[in-house]
DNA sequence: ATAGGGTTAG
């Protein structure tokens, strides 16, 4: 753990700048503009060789690569013989800029006595950066069949190659053994750098890597910033810290650019404002405040941080304002709560400004910012903004329009796109292995262009579509995606499984969770240990989820701040108020974690939850910092459950002294009344809720059959089954009321005969959709169902005596937590 | 001559 008031030893740090000085763009145009190609003899020729290939390095390191490509179109108009030497810097041109059919095409027209090893390395580095590994391996074999033996440069592009899941854990790894035995491993750093990377990109195997960094002899910036980048990407955060205090402790390295920028982004996940202030003054001491990337790093790690304010102060003086310095700030306001009007309002003036187009990522904040707004419209126009401009399809954009629809409650909108993407990226997919099994049977693998940049599904694609499936929970679609997962290598692949635990977790299947996570072995991480607690607690499964989260201390995990608003709420669902204090307690003094208002609503709702109602007030009332709305409507429940309505009076104006236009904060109260039978008061609410124009949300069911979702309102009639799920319903009825169920009308929320209560309470939509899972699922099929709203107490108890009555195991999902009903029992006790 | 590290998202 970081201490907070750690002061970083940066100030012994001096700045070492590159010695020579490269040529910029007007001097390298000049040098390319007044060479003289034409020459009369060899001693000549061979001058204006050696100056053309220095011109071309020098081009080639700047990332010039117009400037290059004209010198290349001089020299083969002054039609001289092009040495080995140009022609290799000229297959590295090619490489880089992304145009490998030209240099594929300069190295099969060389002399096979021209080729030399830098050649082969050549070729084979420009295959591998350009998504081609099979090819660079390929080549691989061909140069060791042509007699050449591997130097470090050559190695280190062949590793590259074996950077993708396929050949990761075959040839990446005999190469690394070979590079052991022969003491090749030890030769370079840029050897340890590609193999650093083979084990990251290739299965998130972050140990290996690390091992791997350990061992090597030798060091530089770029290793340490390299090891530093991947332990955050990965999601080790904490990590990346420790090394960069490290690496700031132990040498003499300066942090750079790209060092901070990693470094910044680790500080934004963990929070860690002091720390992040102490790397700006670094920025602005050490003249980095002109690099994009790092003050981008900076505005998004001081929104993280929950500091807004520094956020903007530092957009506002960014000379180099683009898309991504808008998008950075954008997101951060969306991100914290409360901001999202800014967000909105900086998304307007930035089109308004018509300087900066946003991309894909601008979209994908802005649209997060748009989730809890009542007003639907906004959103809307964003969505077909995105239609506009062809991104609707993009993974990150579409998921993050399912996010607001299937937040929002609109699930027939969230699953039309949803089902966008997931058929895009099945096309997508499907293309992908095709081609590689046609490079894998053909003669030639040259030749056409088969693999291009950037189409093929990744660990994010999976992740993506994942989420997407756990949102509207569609567990058919997700087990589609999940055998895709495997089909294409990504199995090890440690995003995708976290995002496979909470997949099923959240669509109801926390068995198939359990072993998903079973089988990532060792290769876990915080929040595949918080996911699968998360997916435990809200199953109701407490001890299981406890026992987990204890293993999890054991063996050195440490626990985040999330992980324990799963055990807090683990134990909040079954009521084990000691266990919730010793774990409340733990986590500021063992942990250093300094709970939020969640944490603090998990409290209030255990102590609520099992009746303390006084002890839950006092708790709100020694809180260090206001309750919010969140607390006070989790205490409202309470006094709810508790029949409690002076404090439920009480929790209400609580709520609408913050949150006046809240429509929930009015339909609690409501209930309240009505449980009591207060129907003056219920007619009251409802009066000014209608005179203020707040809409309470509709509550609905729904329910995955043969991959199409049946959505069911209250009283639905507008399924094409209607009439056949009226009649098992009236079936189920009788039979229930047979075997014990006593209709309980409480929740019957309008002033009528108490025959007339029953029949709406056999409209809830959570019965409809049962009854329609009954007759269209073959028995032994668990039943799941998902409810917006929390599910209805009569539909709890009637849905456990029809689990009796049919033998079935029916999962509800609602906005709270999971229900395994089975043979008349639920997994929650009745406590929720 | 051939080599290695960065940003905003869900």
């Amino acid at each position: 753990m970081v201490s907070r008031s750690l002061s970083l030893p940066l100030s012994n740090c001096r700045s070492h700048q590159n010695p020579t000085p490269n040529l910029n763009f007007s001097q390298l145009q000049n040098a390319i503009s007044n060479l003289d190609l034409t020459s009369n003899n060899q001693q000549h020729t061979r001058h204006k060789l050696i100056t053309s290939s220095i011109l071309l390095k020098s081009c080639i390191r700047s990332h010039n690569f117009q400037l290059a490509k004209l010198l290349h179109l001089k020299l083969t108009e002054s039609r001289l013989p092009l040495d080995s030497l140009l022609l290799n810097s000229l297959i590295t041109l090619y490489s880089k800029c992304g145009e490998w059919p030209h240099a594929l095409s300069i190295f099969q027209t060389m002399d096979n006595a021209k080729k030399d090893l830098v050649s082969w390395s050549a070729i084979i580095a420009c295959f591998a950066n350009n998504n081609m590994d099979f090819k660079a391996l390929l080549t691989f074999l061909d140069m060791l069949q042509n007699g050449f033996y591997p130097n470090e440069y050559c190695f280190t592009a062949a590793i590259r190659a074996c950077s993708n899941a396929q050949f990761c854990f075959t040839t990446g790894r005999a190469v690394f053994g070979f590079l052991l035995k022969t003491g090749y491993f030890d030769s370079h750093v840029c050897v340890g750098c590609a193999l650093i990377d083979m084990f990251v990109k290739g299965g998130g195997d972050l140990d290996s890597a690390y091992m791997v960094f350990e061992k090597m002899r030798e060091r530089n910036v770029v290793t340490w910033t390299l090891m530093i980048t991947r332990f955050m990407q990965l999601g080790f955060a904490g990590d990346a810290v420790d090394l960069f205090l490290r690496m700031l402790v132990m040498t003499e390295y300066v942090p750079d650019r790209f060092t901070l920028t990693s470094v910044l982004s680790a500080c934004a996940e963990m929070e860690l404002l002091s720390l992040g202030k102490q790397l700006h003054s670094w920025v602005i001491r050490s003249g980095l405040s002109s690099d994009v990337f790092v003050e981008c790093s900076l505005v998004d790690m001081y929104a993280k941080c929950g500091s807004v304010e520094n956020s903007r102060k530092v957009f506002d003086r960014m000379p180099d304002r683009n898309v991504m310095s808008w998008t950075a700030l954008i997101t951060g306001y969306a991100q914290g709560s409360g901001h999202e009007q800014e967000a909105i309002k900086l998304f307007c003036e930035m089109m308004l400004q018509g300087h900066v187009v946003p991309n894909c990522l601008t979209f994908s904040g802005v649209l997060k910012a748009c989730v809890n707004l009542p007003d639907f419209g906004f959103g809307e126009q964003l969505h077909s903004q995105t239609i506009k401009l062809g991104f609707h399809g993009v993974n990150h954009v579409g998921n993050s329009l399912v996010n607001m629809y299937a937040r929002s409650g609109r699930m027939d909108c969230a699953r039309k796109i949803f089902d966008i993407l997931f058929k895009k990226n099945l096309i997508l997919i499907d293309t992908v292995a095709e081609e590689n099994t046609e490079i894998l049977n053909s003669e030639e693998a040259f030749g056409h262009e088969i693999e291009h940049n950037g189409t093929g599904a990744n660990a994010f694609t999976y992740a993506c579509l994942l989420s997407g499936a756990a949102c509207i929970g569609t567990i058919g679609k997700g087990e589609q995606v999940h055998a895709r997962v495997v089909k294409s290598g990504f199995g090890t692949n440690l995003l995708v499984n976290n995002a496979l635990i909470s997949m099923y977790s959240k669509c109801g299947n926390k068995e198939a969770a359990l072993q998903v996570f079973n089988d990532m072995g060792g290769v876990r991480n915080v929040i595949s240990w918080t996911s699968i607690i998360n997916g435990f607690a809200k199953h109701g499964f407490a001890t299981k989820a406890l026992e987990l989260f204890n293993e999890m201390l054991e063996i050195g995990i440490k626990p985040n701040d999330v992980t324990y608003i799963a055990v807090l709420s683990a134990c909040s669902h079954v009521g084990l108020i000691d266990e919730a204090w010793k774990h409340f307690n733990s986590m500021r003094f063992n942990h250093g974690i300094v709970p939020r208002m969640e944490h603090y609503a998990c409290m209030v709702d255990l102590l609520g939850r099992s009746g303390l109602l006084s002890e839950a007030i006092e708790f709100i009332n020694s809180m260090p910092f206001d309750a919010d709305a969140l607390v006070w409507r989790t205490f409202l429940g309470s006094c709810r459950v508790h029949r409690n309505t002076e404090l439920g009076e009480y929790a209400a104006k609580m709520i609408l002294e913050r949150e006046p236009h809240d429509p929930a904060a009015h339909i609690l109260l409501s209930n309240l009344y009505a449980s009591e039978g207060r129907w003056d008061d219920v007619a009251a609410i409802r009066k000014n809720m209608k005179q203020r124009k707040l809409v309470k949300e509709a509550g609905y069911s729904w329910i995955e059959v043969d991959n199409k979702v049946h959505k069911f309102h209250v009283g639905d009639t507008l399924h094409p089954q209607a009439q056949k799920i009226y009649n098992e319903l009236d079936e189920l009825a009788s039979k229930i009321k047979k075997s014990g169920y006593v209709p309980n009308t409480d929740f019957v929320l309008h002033d009528v005969e108490d025959e007339q209560k029953e029949q709406y309470l056999f409209q809830h939509s959570e019965k409809i959709a049962v009854a329609f899972a009954l007759i269209s699922t073959p028995n032994p099929k668990p039943i799941r169902i998902f409810k917006n709203l929390r599910v209805c107490g009569d539909c709890h108890s009637a849905i456990k005596y029809i689990s009796v009555v049919t033998g079935r195991e029916i999962v509800v999902r609602d906005a709270n937590r999971f229900h395994h009903i089975k043979d008349g029992k639920c997994s929650c006790n009745d406590y929720w």
